[in-house]
DNA sequence: CTCCAGGCTTTAG
DNA sequence: CTAAAGCATGGA
């Protein structure tokens, strides 16, 4: 077993995990047991400590986003002079935007929409179980991500049945598609340009795009809007608008390429 | 009972 | 082009 340290300021699982970006963890121990491909982790706080032990250390250093340097985004946020973000900024210091599988933030970001974040992980779970390969992990039972050529062979019936509602024929089509050609043709792309490709997917408009271009490409100027950001624009930033794509716009011009951390800090700060 | 959730697609104007 | 209806599910 190998793992690695970081101190927890700017490393805190509980809100790594619980901001909305990640939705396949459960409660272990002292910490979380996270899932990511077919992969594991321990991820806990023990003081100014946070450990991550896994069979695949160097994966989850990846996946834990460690050699970027957080304090200084912190301290980029707290600069802006808007009081709600440096708020924000302060309350989720310890969130770290995680590089998750493409395929999977792309997928499980289509769950996701107009929906409840413990229905979204259930859901998730029950796709992951049926359709995964089982693995233990420290005397647990845990099941990989599937696949897109496993989830393509399934039909729109199949995911209404595991509760995924009317969103079982987008899992259907696209992973069809990502089976088909896959998303390394994206993979170079950034920005607006990724944006519109991803949008190409079934069931995925400009907010589950944004997603997954943040959490999945690392495309880190992305700025999701979903119900509660657009609480935070009228609150805290006076916005008037009502049309999301013109407040998504307005955010990425407002913070460039620091908008995918600060729109999860806004998030995270919201949600409560 | 109604309302809403990390919205998107389809249809109407 | 923009605006609104329709969509499954389940918890508050």
């Amino acid at each position: 077993m190998e793992g690695f340290v970081l101190k927890s300021e700017y490393f805190d699982p509980s809100a790594t995990l619980g901001c909305g970006q990640v939705f396949r963890f459960r409660p272990f121990r002292e910490g979380y047991l996270a899932f990511a491909e077919d992969k594991a982790c321990y991820v806990f706080c023990d003081g100014a400590d946070t450990h991550v032990v896994s069979e695949d250390a160097a994966y989850f250093q990846n996946y834990f986003d460690v050699s970027r340097d957080y304090g200084e985004i912190v301290r980029a946020a707290k600069r802006c002079g808007v009081p709600a973000l440096a708020a924000a900024a302060e309350k989720g210091k310890g969130i770290r935007i995680l590089r998750q599988n493409t395929e999977e933030a792309l997928l499980w970001f289509i769950v996701s929409q107009n929906n409840r974040i413990p229905r979204i992980k259930s859901i998730i779970e029950r796709i992951c179980t049926a359709l995964g390969e089982e693995r233990s992990f420290m005397g647990e039972r845990y099941f990989a991500y599937p696949g897109a050529a496993k989830l393509a062979e399934k039909g729109a019936d199949f995911y209404e049945a595991l509760g995924a509602g009317y969103r079982g024929a987008y899992i259907t089509k696209t992973a069809e598609a990502v089976a088909e050609g896959g998303l390394a043709p994206l993979y170079a792309l950034r920005g607006g340009q990724l944006r519109k490709k991803l949008t190409e997917f079934a069931g995925v408009g400009p907010k589950v795009a944004d997603c997954a271009a943040l959490f999945g490409f690392a495309d880190t100027g992305a700025f999701p809007v979903d119900t509660w950001i657009e609480k935070v624009y009228r609150e805290d930033f006076g916005g008037k608008s009502r049309n999301r794509e013109d407040i998504a716009a307005y955010f990425s011009e407002k913070f460039g390429e620091y908008g995918g951390f600060f729109q999860q800090y806004l998030f995270y700060y919201k949600r409560g």
